[in-house]
DNA sequence: TGTACATCAGTGAACGCGCGTTCACTGATGTAC
DNA sequence: TGTACATCAGTGAACGCGCGTTCACTGATGTAC
């Protein structure tokens, strides 16, 4: 039945949410929906595969929970993606840092569009610069998420939205 | 022997810098020194024993290396101990990774040295803001250098000088 | 100087455990005639 | 409508493996007399 594996895979994203990804068993994730883990095998090759295909799901839920509006002022646009994931990484600190530990090893589709939405928006909000500008600027202000997303995940400080929004600002020199 | 246990220590750094630190088994590691695992329980507790007091080395090291001067130009201090953090990340992506997931459980003297001595820095750069304003300030930039330092160790990107320049003047608004 | 004893780093084999994965089998369901 | 067969999701027990940890024992070294 189809509904079996995508049973296992919204039961594995739960799980996910919920404790480190790497703690996480067949054999507890199995248990948990009521089938065995010769069953599992049926559906996914491997336990690889399951953490590819869930990645691949989460990287979708993720540009469409961000809803990125390339034709909306970018600047505030921009401040909405920064803010929306610094919350995410607060509420969601082991699925952010699942997303984040395997978006390297993704290079499929959905990963592009929703990097590539957020290249449009800095090279609007820059019209000016050159695109080695632009690059830097993508890659401060991505390093400045991360980082501030891994800080919070850490508890060393809480989402302050004043200081993502200063952060922006002075990134961009606003 | 107080040799076998310094060259436990020690052997476990070289490990940790060559592989995820999570990878590494006593019996790789005792194997590599050349006792048997049975030695190993004779200098510390446990695994968690050994990775704890690994740790505390790794800080006093860092810190060490860093050699931060708190009465040097505080500006010029800040880029240097920033480049220097990003240039580990590139040319030792495994011991900063150790480093930066064990940093949250180490509450010990030493990590406080280091970071206090930054935030002394920044006190000065910064002489006639509050403490909330140097408290923002040191999240800014302890942010960036840490998901710039991801970006690094994950191969998105490589270490640019002066893209870190760039980014710690605009964080400082020089 | 020689003997008896204590200490203790290190040995080596074993322990129990949980893991991912495999596979012969089951039994419900759909299809062909 | 009833019978024979094919399909295939799911079972359940087992596989081999590597792990951290334990423990009775060894044997070199130092100490006391």
């Amino acid at each position: 039945m189809k509904n079996t594996k995508s049973l296992i895979l919204n039961t594995t994203i739960e799980w996910i949410s919920e404790k480190d990804y790497r703690e996480i068993s067949l054999r507890t994730l199995t248990n948990s929906i009521g089938i065995t883990t010769g069953a599992f095998y049926k559906h996914f090759n491997n336990k690889e595969d399951l953490y590819y295909q869930v990645s691949i799901l989460l990287s979708q839920e993720l540009t469409e929970r961000l809803n990125l509006d390339i034709t909306a002022d970018p600047t505030s646009e921009l401040l909405k993606v920064a803010e929306q994931i610094c919350l995410l990484f607060q509420n969601e600190p082991y699925l952010m840092a699942f997303i984040m530990l395997n978006q390297s090893n993704n290079l499929d589709r959905q990963n592009f569009v929703f990097l590539d939405a957020i290249n449009k928006l800095i090279q609007r909000v820059n019209p000016t610069k050159n695109e080695q500008s632009n690059k830097a600027l993508f890659i401060q202000l991505w390093s400045f998420i991360q980082g501030y997303g891994a800080l919070i995940k850490n508890g060393v400080t809480n989402y302050d939205r004043g200081l993502v929004k200063n952060t922006l600002y002075k990134l961009l020199e606003k």
